[in-house]
DNA sequence: CATTTTTTGATATACGTCTATCATTTTGAG
DNA sequence: CTCAAAATGATAGACGTATATCAAAAAATG
C-alpha cells in the first residue's frame, strides 16, 4: 500500500476532501465530531503530510541569511564555505541561502546590515553576534516581523533570539583541563593563555579548564594576548624559562600564530621537553601544526556541522516546529593527530544533475 | 526575481518547454544548436532543477531497508532508535524507511532476510555485514536488480556493495593508543583487551594502537575475552596483582561488563593507584562508567550519525549523484566525562503538525 | 521538387497539496 | 415548521515537473 494521501483520509472518515482539509490546516468552521472522525482516520493510516507537495502548492521557499565577520581569520573563512556548500545541497528544496559579509568586530556595522535585511522578505536570519543597543533593537524588529534570528558561535541576551547554536565553551574548557591533567599526572605545571578574558566565551572555557584541572597541577597566571602574537611569544619564551618543568599549555582563545612561533624555538632547541599543547578550532594553520607535532590536541566546534544545525533549526522553526532544549548545544570535539578530520574540501562545480 | 522554472529556461532559450524538457530529461531526438542553447540558458539563469516537484510528478518515493541485529548489546539498540528517528524526520519527504529484525551472529539469517528483500521494491537497503558466500550472494542479487547495498559497522569485501558507512578503526585505535601515551608520559604499562582479534575491527584498531603507543611505554600481551566477562575480571585482576605500576588499559571491544567489575573492586580497595581506562562506544552502561569516573576516556562511533550519513548516501545514490571517496569514513570522537553528548532522547510522540 | 526524416511546438494529464468559491445539506433557534 | 446559521461537498486552478501524444515545421534525402 503507498502512502496514504489525504484523499484516502477523507475516504476513510467518510468525509470531503474538503472537510478533511479544514482539519488538517485549521481552517475552522468544522463540527467536533467530524474534527474527531478525521483525526481518528489520520493517525490510523498513519497519514503524514506531503510537505513537498504542500510547499510546491504553496509557492513557499525558504529564504536564509547568514551574516559572517569579513577576513576576520581563517575559522570564518572555514564557515563561510561551509555555508555556501550547504546553500549548494539545499538548493533544489526551495531553500534560498545568501551570505553577507558583515565588517568584523563592529556592532553598528552589523546592526547596519540588519537593518537592511528588514524588507528582503526573509524567514530567518543567522549571525554572529555582537551585543549592542541598536543591534538587539535592529534584532527585535527583524523578530516582529516573523524573521527567526538565529546566533551563531556568539550569542546575545537569552530572550532576543530564537536560538543559539554554538559551541559549550564550559564543556571544551572542561575538556582542555582533562588533557592536560591527564598529560601531567603526577603533578605538574600548566600556563593557560587568552585573548581576553573579558570576551564571554574565552572566560567561560577559562572556567571549565579550572574546574577540571587536577588538584596536584599548579596553573600559572593566565597570559592574555589580546590578539598580538608577539605578547604571546615572548610570554611563552619567559614562561618556559622560568618552568623548563612546564607540563601544558592551554590557549584558549585563536590567533595561534605567537604561540607556534615559540613553540618551533622549543622544538629546535631541544633544551626543554616540549610541553602539551591544547588549543582551539581546526582551521588550515592549527591542521597543519597538529600534523607536524607541533602541537598535540586541538577542540574543535566543527563549523560545518554548526551550519547545518543551523539550518535545520531555520526550516524547523519555519515548519511551526520547537527546538528540543539543547539542540544548540554544540559538543566540543577533540582531535588528535589520530582522528582528524578530512580537511574540509571546496568541490569542483558539478554539471546540471540528470 | 524568483527562482526560474523550466518554462523560464525555455524562453531564455527561445524553444518551447517541451524542447527544454527533451535537453534536461535527455531525451534525444533534438538538434545540437537547440541543446547548446538550452544548456546556456540552464547555466545563465542559475536554474536548478525542483528536486521536490520532480519527485511528485515522478510519483517517486525512496523505499530504505534497515537490517539490524537484534538483541545484540546497547550498541545496536541506539542504532535502531536512531534509525526509527530519522525514519519520523523525513517520512514528509517521500523517503519510507523499515527496519528488520536480523538474528545476531548469524550468516544464514542474514542472508534469508537479504533474500526475502529481493521483491520489495526496495532502492536501498542497509545492513551489518557478515560474510559468508550466500550473503555474497544475496546482495549480488539486490544489486542486480538496481538496489543499493551500504554496509555499516561491519563490511564485506569492498567490490560486492556501493558503499561502507563506519568507524575508521585504526584511527580510533591510535586514538586510544595516543591518550595512554599521554597519560604515561615517563614511561608506563598498559594493557589491551580485545573480544577476538580475529575480528577484523579488533584487529585494526589494535594495530592502530600500537602504532600510536609512545616508544617508552610497554605494551604488555593483549587479552582476549571472546565474549566472556569473567575470563576479562579475572586476567584484570591477575594483571594488576603482576603490574602494580599500570598505567592504563585500552578495552578494545564490546562487552565491558567484566572490566567495570575488576575497575570497581580497584577503586574501592584503593590499594593501587586506578590506571587510566580507554575503551569503545557511549552506550548506556558506559555512558555511567565515565560519568562516575570508573573510566576515563570513551571513543564513539557516533550510530545516530552513521545512520543519517547512510541515509543520505542512498538518497544520493539514488538521485544518480557519486559518493566523495571518503563519505563513508567516520572518524572517531573522544570523550571525556566532560564533552559527553547528551543522551539521546526517544522523544515522545508528536501530533499531526499544522 | 517531392518525399521522408528529424526536430520542434502545443497541449493534456498527473503527482499531492493549498486555496478559494459556490451550492447544498444539516443543524439549531425561535 | 420556518428561516438563518453552520457545516459539508464538489470542484477548479495553481505550484513545477514528468511524460506522452499529435500536429506542424524544418531539414535532409533522393
Amino acid at each position: 500500500m503507498a502512502k496514504p494521501t489525504l484523499m484516502d483520509v477523507a475516504a476513510a472518515a467518510g468525509v470531503s476532501y474538503a472537510t478533511a482539509d479544514r482539519v488538517l490546516n485549521r481552517r475552522g468552521g468544522v463540527a467536533e465530531k467530524s474534527v474527531l472522525r478525521v483525526l481518528a482516520a489520520i493517525e490510523q493510516l498513519g497519514y503524514t503530510r506531503d510537505v513537498t507537495a504542500a510547499n510546491l502548492a504553496r509557492g513557499r521557499s525558504y529564504n536564509y541569511a547568514f551574516l559572517i565577520p569579513a577576513q576576520a581569520g581563517a575559522f570564518f573563512g572555514e564557515m563561510r564555505a561551509a555555508v555556501k556548500a550547504e546553500a549548494k545541497a539545499r538548493a533544489s528544496q526551495r531553500i534560498n541561502i545568501t551570505i553577507e559579509e558583515v565588517p568584523a568586530f563592529n556592532s553598528d556595522g552589523l546592526a547596519e546590515v540588519l537593518e537592511s535585511c528588514i524588507d528582503r522578505d526573509l524567514s530567518g536570519i543567522c549571525l554572529v553576534a555582537i551585543d549592542s543597543p541598536r543591534v538587539r533593537k535592529a534584532i527585535q524588529a527583524l523578530r516582529a516581523k516573523d524573521v527567526f534570528v538565529l546566533t551563531l558561535v556568539a550569542d546575545t541576551q537569552s530572550n532576543s533570539r530564537d536560538a543559539y547554536i554554538g559551541l559549550d565553551n564550559l564543556a571544551a574548557g572542561r575538556t582542555a583541563g582533562r588533557v592536560l591533567s591527564l598529560a601531567s599526572r603526577d603533578g605538574g605545571v600548566v600556563l593557560p593563555i587568552a585573548g581576553s578574558l573579558d570576551a564571554a566565551d574565552h572566560a567561560l572555557r577559562f572556567k571549565g579548564f579550572k574546574q577540571a584541572i587536577a588538584f596536584d597541577v599548579t596553573v600559572l597566571p593566565v597570559i592574555e594576548s589580546f590578539d598580538r602574537p608577539e605578547n604571546v611569544a615572548e610570554a611563552v619564551r619567559n614562561t618556559l624559562e622560568a618552568h623548563p618543568n612546564l607540563t601544558g599549555i592551554y590557549s584558549i582563545g585563536s590567533g595561534q600564530n605567537g604561540l607556534f612561533i615559540a613553540l618551533s624555538e622549543v622544538q629546535k632547541s631541544a633544551t626543554y621537553q616540549r610541553p602539551v599543547v591544547v588549543l582551539h578550532d581546526l582551521v588550515g594553520s592549527v591542521r597543519t601544526a597538529l600534523t607536524i607535532g607541533l602541537v598535540d590536541a586541538v577542540i574543535d566546534q566543527k563549523p560545518d556541522q554548526q551550519i547545518a544545525r543551523a539550518l535545520d533549526a531555520m526550516k524547523a522553526l519555519s515548519d511551526g516546529e520547537t527546538l528540543p532544549a539543547d539542540f544548540g548545544t554544540i559538543v566540543p570535539s577533540l582531535y588528535f593527530q589520530d582522528n582528524m578530520p578530512p580537511a574540509p574540501a571546496d568541490g569542483p562545480e558539478q554539471g546540471p544533475s540528470l
